[in-house]
DNA sequence: GCCGAAGTGGAATATGAATTCAACTTGAGA
DNA sequence: TCTCAAGTTGAATTCATATTCCACTTCGGC
């Protein structure tokens, strides 16, 4: 199984095509085009291709340092004796590197088909953040009928929040979650069976959107 | 300057091009491919270009009504008595709207470059928000610190949530709603100088993103 | 230093949507 | 009915990004 060392030309390459890959990510998303790295890194792109042949083994090579980080960041938010002092800390932290990170954001905030690492990921943080969550409730600082999907669609809000003000207010996230999470605590939500795994529906992708046609019967 | 009148039956594909492009862009956002809407309407593509050479113009032809719409929704709101009552009917009902019409709401909340028709619509909108949100505050309905940009922020939080549930649970964008506006009840925002025209920068397009490259240079 | 496997560059090609256009209809006025 | 400007079509072309591939280097063992 152990495949053979790269040549150590190889090996410099590949490292230096990660750092950029990496960079132009953060900054740009996951949807930089090979042929960027390539330039950016000053490769041809078909050494780009040799290396990574497949676009979502580097994106999972890339970001699987920094999916564990927010892991362990719900680790140590439920340290938390407070639990909506974790809970928010954990927000916030969380968003704070997708600030850092277009791409991460991306990711964790789905949109795209997903790959496992992701998908277990995300199926790492929710219990933590869902114990969180209950705890809070049980501790009377959030209402009984919050729900964990809620702290998802928060992140939704949220994310969208730093997308569009990226380039013109890069800190307006912290108001929009301020506004959320005061929301959470203060909303008079209608209860709802804990209709869960509606979270990975969320994230489920909108299947084959197969015929694009029938949509539109022209009215006799 | 008045345009010869279109032959009968270019009339009638005109109008059913017009029917069938905005079926399908409520359904599947503006982007629809000019192909999938002569196919659907049954016509050559080539029809579609004669009678729309700009997409710009088509969207604003199909779009123009339902912005005009939004803007009536806003001044019925202004008629309330209930400043806060006004502001909430009209955030539910414009995105009720929205969600009936995926490709308004990708016009309202932005993210695509504006035409001239659209900008004036926001325009045309913003103030009258604007004045409910300060009349709100002035009746002790909503802290001092909100602005006019936080009701856009809430816009796009709870528009976010109805992109991404649109297949899963079409209605889950009222929770969200729920919560943000509670929030922008209960939350403890810093004040702010009224930075306004962040509302104008927000929908700003980001600007002619030069010289890609520069991304990363190699450590030493 | 020599050799071949490993590695590289980037032109060539594949894809897919956007746009054009020349050959082919058709409506409607004389 | 006859004519032809207006209208239509879809194949061909243009663009832009994705992917392949082979002639040309380079590394590292002998």
């Amino acid at each position: 199984m152990a495949e053979r060392p790269l040549r150590r030309d190889a090996e410099r390459n590949r490292r230096l095509l990660l750092e950029t890959a990496h960079a132009l990510m953060a900054r740009d998303g996951l949807e930089v085009t090979y042929e960027e790295i390539a330039t950016a890194a000053g490769t041809g792109m078909g050494t780009v291709y040799r290396r990574f042949p497949d676009r979502q083994e580097l994106v999972d090579i890339l970001f699987a340092e920094h999916i564990d980080a927010v892991v362990e960041l719900a680790r140590q938010a439920c340290q938390y004796d407070d639990p909506w002092a974790g809970l928010t800390w954990f927000m916030e932290q969380q968003l704070e590197l997708e600030a850092g990170n277009r791409g991460l954001g991306q990711l964790l905030r789905g949109g795209h088909q997903s790959s496992e690492l992701v998908i277990r990921g995300r199926a790492r943080i929710t219990p933590l953040a869902a114990d969180l969550l209950k705890r809070a409730i049980r501790a009377g600082q959030l209402p009984a009928a919050v729900l964990p999907a809620d702290l998802v669609t928060i992140h939704l809000m949220v994310g969208a929040v730093m997308d569009a003000a990226r380039h013109v207010d890069p800190d307006l996230w912290r108001r929009a979650l301020t506004v959320a999470l005061a929301g959470l605590q203060h909303a008079e939500l209608p209860a709802r069976q804990p209709d869960d795994n509606l979270i990975d529906r969320l994230f489920a992708v909108p299947a084959a959107p197969r015929d694009k046609k029938a949509a539109h019967e022209p009215a006799e």
